[in-house]
DNA sequence: CTGAAGTGTTCACAGATTGAACAGGTGAAA
DNA sequence: TTTCACCTGTTCAATCTGTGAACACTTCAG
């Protein structure tokens, strides 16, 4: 089941998407941080993104900084993120009603004592 | 952030305990599948858990079945079960509301007729 | 008695993932 | 100007991880 990694390849992909037509001149390292992963693996992510033609460098407009570039979505990268939107969106609501029925299902094996823990437990901070 | 990946793990144990508490003379292989790993991997799972003391091998009843083990909850694994439960609870309520937050936020993206499309798609089969 | 099928177990391998290190740009301080 | 700490993007060796084919063994139907 290499299908659990091409999941999270593929939220990857659409949180790294999403994020850069909100704000193209996030740097790599915000946005390895912002989506979870190294360094090292957001710029492959960036690379293939380029390459298939979805993202193209654009110059960083303050102060003309040649270090770092501006991310922004070509058509063909916006068309894929409204593509990967709308399956991101299927995939999450079925994870949505999968976790519901299995919070359902558990909950039975505590007792009201340790609900009510963990209710306080939420309400602080984790 | 190797934190992500000790979830996983962490789910796998929970899953597996629960599975054999209820059933314990599942096999390998059905518990792989049940749990969504492979059977090298169930097995380098279960093993950890008989060395932590949380499982004993007990003897297959049906037919003297010498191939097969029965994985029974050692009092340890009980009270670990239950504390894996608690846990499992807390970090699956949490995923349930990011999650639930995640949607709300991306479902502002969609036009009604994506989320149409996307609510006949779920009502078919995947 | 034979052979197919099921059991737990092993392990070499492929692929993913990391994060330290690098070359270079920037800007404030000396 | 020169210096230097800090920030870019980029690379890549090393590490980690999970996989699933293969193995020895047991069972049981034909």
């Amino acid at each position: 089941m290499t299908t659990q990694r091409d999941k999270l390849r593929e939220d990857v992909k659409f949180r790294v998407l999403r994020l850069l037509q909100d704000n193209p001149e996030m740097s790599q390292r915000a946005l390895a941080q912002a989506v979870g992963i190294s360094t090292g693996g957001i710029h492959y992510v960036l690379n293939a993104l380029v390459e298939k033609g979805m993202l193209k460098l654009g110059n960083f407009t303050a102060a003309e900084d040649k270090r770092r570039y501006a991310y922004v979505l070509t058509p063909k990268g916006i068309a894929a993120k409204a593509d990967l939107t709308r399956r991101f969106m299927i995939r999450k609501l079925a994870e949505y009603d999968a976790l519901k029925a299995e919070i359902e299902e558990v909950r039975a094996d505590l007792s009201e004592q340790d609900l009510a823990d963990i209710r306080a437990t939420l309400k602080a901070g984790n």
